[in-house]
DNA sequence: CTCTCGTAACTAACCATTCAGTTAGAAGAA
DNA sequence: TTCTTCTAACTGAATGGTTAGTTACGAGAG
């Protein structure tokens, strides 16, 4: 062989994910991301089969990564809360190239499966807890979920100019704020 | 006069509207913009300098239109929380331009003082509400904020994915959901 | 005439995608 | 081993359509 199809792939999955968290779908370009993996731009279309099929294969790649490194605990919700707040931190593109997704091709592609099950497990799991008395039943299990997810994302999801407001916080406050707003919807 | 200089911006701005909601900067198309206002493209250069400056010329003007159609009352958050939901629901492409903003614009320019003013404003509002005893102070003023907000738009940030789990949910449902959460937080 | 508003045609660059061809290792035969 | 053939991986160059931005000109009102 000439080359290694896997490590070539890798190379260009690794250009893409750089390239999409910062440009989106539209924005993003095949030379860029050829010239960063140090491939040919064929090779996206050979692997890939078009621009659009990379950023897929980018973010399904981020969905399978982010389901297994944040599993739910249903009895201890705010630090859960906490964990996928560590877990935004730990990998900041992810956030950005789930709004990609969101606005650019969530209206073209197929709802994911996976996405989809993960959900609906984690929805399981609430209502299951709720059932069990380990968690209270003011909020209906996909309500609570939604919350949850939405509060652990606060701080990426908010507007730039927020942030000067609260430049000072430490990255420990911003966390605490999470787990304490989680815990008082269970109160 | 040949034409109404005021009444070609209005139908660019409405246009500009309706194809930076869907497309974003990188993806919108000045020449559907000026075929959608009956217009010419020459006529966006000449009254916003470019593509970027129609979108400047957009958000800007639905930030001003937000401030004024929602304004604060930190008496009774989770009301407040309410209106912005509902203020979502009447301006949809509000929330989208807005994070097409975070995402793409954000970085380039500098930070609206317009937002940064307001944000100011609300935040002593409610460090005020929290001093006269209107407010409990487990949060921080801003922490506070930023949750409000959060909550208030967490259904339009909402992973498309989610919604097939909650497509049952009515409106109101959903209005509840937010003013309950925000309730909990000042419990 | 002059000023404002508007237009059609143009350009130069850009960009996703394709393709004809090259490279180098593998495998089989003698 | 050595020669031949096959093929996956890769490449440089082209293609064809698109796009933001420009320019030179027209037309009506005062």
């Amino acid at each position: 062989m000439v080359g290694d199809a896997e490590a070539t792939k890798r190379r260009l999955l690794d250009a893409g994910t750089a390239e999409f968290a910062k440009y989106g779908i539209a924005g993003a370009r095949v030379d860029r991301i050829a010239a960063a993996a140090a491939a040919n731009k064929a090779q996206i279309y050979h692997y890939f089969g078009s621009k659009e099929g990379l950023f897929d294969a980018v973010f399904d790649e981020f969905v399978a990564q982010t389901l297994r490194e944040v599993p739910i605990d249903p009895a201890d919700l705010p630090e859960y809360a906490g964990r996928l707040f560590d877990g935004y931190l730990r990998h900041p593109e992810l956030t950005r190239i789930a709004s990609w997704y969101r606005l650019e091709r969530a209206e073209t592609s197929e709802p994911l499966q996976s996405i989809l099950k993960a959900n609906q497990g984690k929805v399981d799991a609430i209502a299951q807890a709720q059932a069990d008395g380990v968690l209270p039943s003011r909020f209906d299990p996909a309500d609570l979920l939604a919350l949850v997810l939405t509060i652990a994302g606060m701080w990426t999801a908010m507007t730039p100019e927020y942030h000067d407001l609260v430049r000072s916080e430490t990255v420990e406050h911003r966390r605490k704020v999470i787990t304490d707003a989680v815990r008082a919807l269970l109160a």
